[in-house]
DNA sequence: ATGCCTTTGTGAACGCGTGCACAAAGACGG
DNA sequence: CCGTCTTTGTGCACGCGTTCACAAAGGCAT
């Protein structure tokens, strides 16, 4: 029981929880960092402080992996930093291929995040014959026309897609013939794929719009504690911000 | 102090849930698009299967804001985008600073998304003195001495940060010291802001990990499938995690 | 060895988000 | 003006994720 290394919980695969594995890479940053500095054990809740996250929900999230932690003690770095790169797959290497060498395209290429665990970048690919063959992150960007030859011959399975939104499904649909199973999409587009594929999206503009929700929204109550009690009755400010009627109704 | 406590009950934000706020932008998207190509009203099934999003799922979204739809017609277009920019506050001006003025600080001021909604780069800063005047998208880069004077000066409210995790701290601090109350984190480094201040993360190493978990787990499925004995109770009924997960999580 | 003290691992409750299914509402043809 | 047909708006149930609270487990001092 102490090993609980097969002990798999009753739904095989789909045993660790989404926003779980959503997490594992935040811990596993976390105890990267106390393992440079030598660190030998860490406690749940200075581990979920450092992740910014509650204690008990990453004790919940490490029981998903197992019994990895010793009552009283708390969890062995090292031992925490190998089992996470594992179930992550990080002990194994991921080439990628970068779709679309714009601004945002080379400034991947640079990123150093990409290299740090197991991601290599192992193609640039663009649609513009005046890029082939310009270096960038001191890799040659390739046409897009090589597509299929250069993810088969790489024998890659993830594409990251910086493209303009216009092109982003038919690279998309390319990347997916050629064999990708996961993408990383960048351009302002719902992709569609087929089932077996994942992809996972970051779309600069919906994250400033919601933080434009939430400023707008900060402005508005600070306003309203402000800017009089108003007639209105409604009380200045009470501390539940509930039973906020929305301010205009169409007609 | 300063500990993240971000203590968000997600429901608090004038009876919005923040799950639909996360899709405003996206249905605005697909909105837009329709109201280009001049398409006067729209049905939920159709809005929902642009935005990639279930038709029951996007018409609860609306009744936040209000009936703004017609039954038996659909929504009327030009409206509902005027509706959701109200609600977003998109109506009203944003600027925007960028810290950090690296390959990814310079790809975000040049990227059109920005400035496409209401959001104007007021400002870009970087601690080098180097790059101090140096134009980068039209824009000069000002030194993080000035920091505090550019946002005031300016009335920014929305902070970007693109520095490497070592400054975002640092950077963070000071942004939120000067008045800003929205941060959008680039840096592979959890922030600690005081309450009242929101802060959304776009990590790009998380993604791929993120994506490498879900690879790898196809990849053994597959062998599972292939290499093993059948009957061993794995109907390929696996739908894998597909879907449009957003790749941001609030802080 | 024993008892105390720390910390894990987890059962249970709760709340949010999602999807179903259907009644209400309105357009439209006759 | 009335019936029919389309589509919205929503009550309800379900499942996932989060949090609390505590018993079990193990180290450590005596």
């Amino acid at each position: 029981m102490a090993t609980g290394r097969n002990h798999r919980p009753a739904t095989r695969s789909r045993g660790i929880p989404e926003a779980t594995v959503a997490r594992l890479p935040l811990y596993l940053r976390a105890l990267t960092a106390l393992s440079e500095r030598s660190v030998p054990t860490v406690s749940s809740e200075e581990l979920a402080s450092a992740a910014g996250v509650n204690s008990a929900k990453l004790r919940k999230d490490f029981s998903y992996l197992g019994s990895y932690g010793t009552r009283g003690v708390g969890y062995d770095v090292e031992y925490l930093v190998y089992q996470i790169s594992r179930e992550l797959g990080l002990t194994q290497d991921w080439p990628v291929v970068i779709v679309g060498i714009g601004n945002l395209g080379a400034a991947l290429a640079n990123y150093g995040g990409f290299a740090s665990r197991g991601f290599r970048v192992a193609a640039l690919i663009d649609a513009d014959h005046a890029m082939t063959g310009a270096q960038v992150a001191g890799l040659p960007v390739q046409h897009v026309d090589d597509l299929e030859t250069i993810i088969r011959t790489n024998g890659v399975s993830i594409g990251v897609i910086t493209t303009p939104g216009s092109a982003a499904q038919q690279v998309c649909d390319r990347l997916v013939g050629a064999g990708i199973t996961s993408i990383l999409n960048f351009a302002p587009t719902v992709l569609s794929v087929p089932d077996g594929v994942d992809v996972r999206k970051v779309d600069l503009s919906i994250e400033l719009q919601i933080l434009a929700f939430h400023e707008q929204r900060k402005a508005t109550d600070e306003l309203a504690r402000n800017g009089g009690p108003g007639p209105s009755g409604a009380p200045p400010d009470d501390q539940g911000p509930e039973g906020d009627i929305p301010a205009v109704m169409p007609a």
